[in-house]
DNA sequence: CGGCGGTGGTGAACCGTTTCAAATCTGTGG
DNA sequence: CCACAGATTTGAAACGGTTCACCACCGCCG
């Protein structure tokens, strides 16, 4: 697919950006010292009014932009924050983006936003690169458990906050959702719908999130007094996208019949979505012959060939507030606590698990 | 919802956060000087072996990481590129940033993702913000026309490509796809597909990826022989969001049954999946009643709750294209010819605007 | 009229790299 | 034994801001 024209221009690339103008041009050309133009820059309260608009003057006439890599060199850390993600595609990172963003924009701060998908080198690598460009501090959603990796880059002076996971050191803080009881919810509502024979689809195990889910849903079935050798079957996923959810669903659908699941927990919504798809293209009925319940409760869930029942997260706030800890870390060093904040999801019911058999 | 527990810990936040060690600290501690430190760094060719390694040793055991800003200071601009698009949360830009890292990955430059959302303040702001990052380039998808913005940024040294845009000046590079003819695909195959009352739904106008959607949707009606003012209605959203394509079915469904749209081309797919929502919870059968074509073909389109008709983009591509630009005009100014790649689009259809009446 | 407090403004040091001319070292051929 | 080329290494000058000790000036009080 996809073929394309290019269009070759004449133009010439090499352009000739005239030398940067810097603060010392400011202070000549407004009849100042720098030191002046820098007060103005940062304290424009201590210069004298027409002194101030004489060199804001000659800022926009000469059109000044100030180098960051300057003022952090001098100042020590910058304005910028690293955010490490474990996938762009999935819209649950999108939307806690979106919260960090939020947070951020209002503090005049930049992010930089990092895919790890969920590789251990990708993640090292942009920690690297996080740790070389100085930034006040990390957000991130860990591989695995990297609580060595982070504490060093903490030692470094770089603020490190847990996203979508639990700190198990105290000295972190972390903005996460109650994973255990998000699985747990979505068990025992497939349970007390009657399921019997339950599939959970997800992996890597590595990730804490989709051991969470796993523990919570077993809590729902001993709860229910129900054995998980006889009750639970897990279906392993290399990563947690639609594909996975197709080869999830070949794998179930490729069991006889009578033993198959009659539902399936999946631990995010587009493992579930693409579940789901292999299921409607085969004509099993969902939810009379499989139901479904996924988990983030992105926006698609709802939209989805059968609105998708699922476990919701405040996804934008649990960026919010991991962006707030660590400008709060950032500004009030003193007065700062570290804190594991905690959010408890939400089990929504929609038409993919909606009472079934008996 | 959302109810959340607290925990606070004892700890408290002040860090120590040992003095960062610098490349004067390794060459001390290496017994060399610091100018042979940073050749190792970046010749390491020219420096003997054996000073090399010692000069290595000092490096690991410190655990010296060098300093960006510094080095960007002294070189002029720094390894990081912006990437300003106008929706996170839409998969079709968060496939392109998949691209753009891919290829800016690879060479080891950082990219600060901005989101716009197609706010020109925002995107203004940003521009400001990746000015003072002193970044090699931005790739941008603007709001509107920007371009003179762009070419002051240009004329500052900040290397510019438009993204998913057609650039009008021969002096900017721009990689987009031709959404006219996109348009004018999804639309002939309506008009062949036999409807004569057809729904625009798309917005805002500003965005030229709207127009252009909407300028091929009329040729390929005029193609046919039939007239805008009778064929055609425009339903104008105020954004490409799900939640907007909810609004604009409603207002469509508001017509009387008998002049009401038999067929809907949305501007993109999250407005379709928002149409598509409101359409099965209302009971109307698509494609039998009212048939949808969306544009992008995100993954989620093919998982919906019809399987959407789509226009296909080269997403990644597009992103990897014009992230290798950039890099080539960066680091081969000399031979660098400013382009315009323009991909083509394809349609894709599926069930929701599978044949139907006459 | 001299001393004084306060306001504005100055200028040089410094942040951590890169870069480059100059210094030093190592062999080698004469 | 020396001049000389080539290979290494050195040291100091930028880069563009921020910061801070210090200076100049002004009006005021005693």
């Amino acid at each position: 697919m996809a073929h394309y024209g290019v269009e070759r221009q004449g133009q010439r690339g090499a352009h000739v950006a005239g030398p940067a103008v810097s603060i010392r041009d400011v202070a000549n050309h407004a009849g100042v010292s720098v030191g002046t133009v820098s007060n103005v820059l940062n304290r424009p309260d201590i210069v004298a009014p027409t002194t101030r608009s004489r060199v804001l003057a000659a800022i926009t006439e000469l059109g000044f932009v100030p180098n960051d890599a300057a003022r952090q060199l001098r100042r020590g850390r910058g304005r910028t924050l690293g955010l490490v993600v474990l996938d762009v595609a999935n819209p649950f990172f999108t939307d806690v983006a979106k919260g960090v963003e939020d947070t951020t924009g209002a503090a005049g701060m930049a992010v930089i936003f990092c895919n790890s998908d969920g590789d251990l080198t990708k993640e090292n690598a942009y920690l690297d690169l996080l740790e070389e460009q100085r930034v006040q501090g990390v957000l991130i959603t860990p591989v695995d458990d990297a609580s060595a990796r982070l504490h060093r880059l903490r030692d470094r002076g770089v603020l490190v906050v847990l996203l979508d996971r639990r700190s198990r050191q105290a000295d972190i803080c972390s903005v996460s959702v109650d994973d255990r009881l998000g699985g747990e919810l979505a068990m025992r509502h497939l349970v007390e719908s009657g399921h019997r024979r339950i599939a959970f689809a997800g992996g890597p195990h590595r990730l804490e999130q989709v051991r969470d889910r796993y523990d919570g849903a077993l809590q729902a079935l001993a709860g229910a007094g129900l054995s998980e050798q006889e009750h639970l079957r897990r279906y392993d996923t290399p990563a947690l996208t639609v594909a996975a959810g197709r080869d999830a669903a070949a794998r179930i659908l490729g069991q006889p019949r009578e033993s198959r699941a009659t539902a399936v927990f999946c631990a995010n919504d587009l493992l579930a979505l693409g579940v789901l798809q292999v299921l409607t293209r085969q004509h099993i009925r969902v939810p009379d012959d499989i139901a479904l319940v996924g988990y983030d409760d992105i926006e698609f869930a709802a939209a989805a060939a059968v609105p998708l029942s699922s476990v919701r997260q405040p996804r934008q706030r649990l960026g919010q507030t991991a962006a707030g800890l660590l400008l709060e870390e950032a500004n009030q060093p003193e007065t700062h606590r570290h804190q594991q904040v905690v959010f408890e999801p939400e089990l929504v019911v929609r038409e993919s698990s909606q009472f079934t058999r008996p």
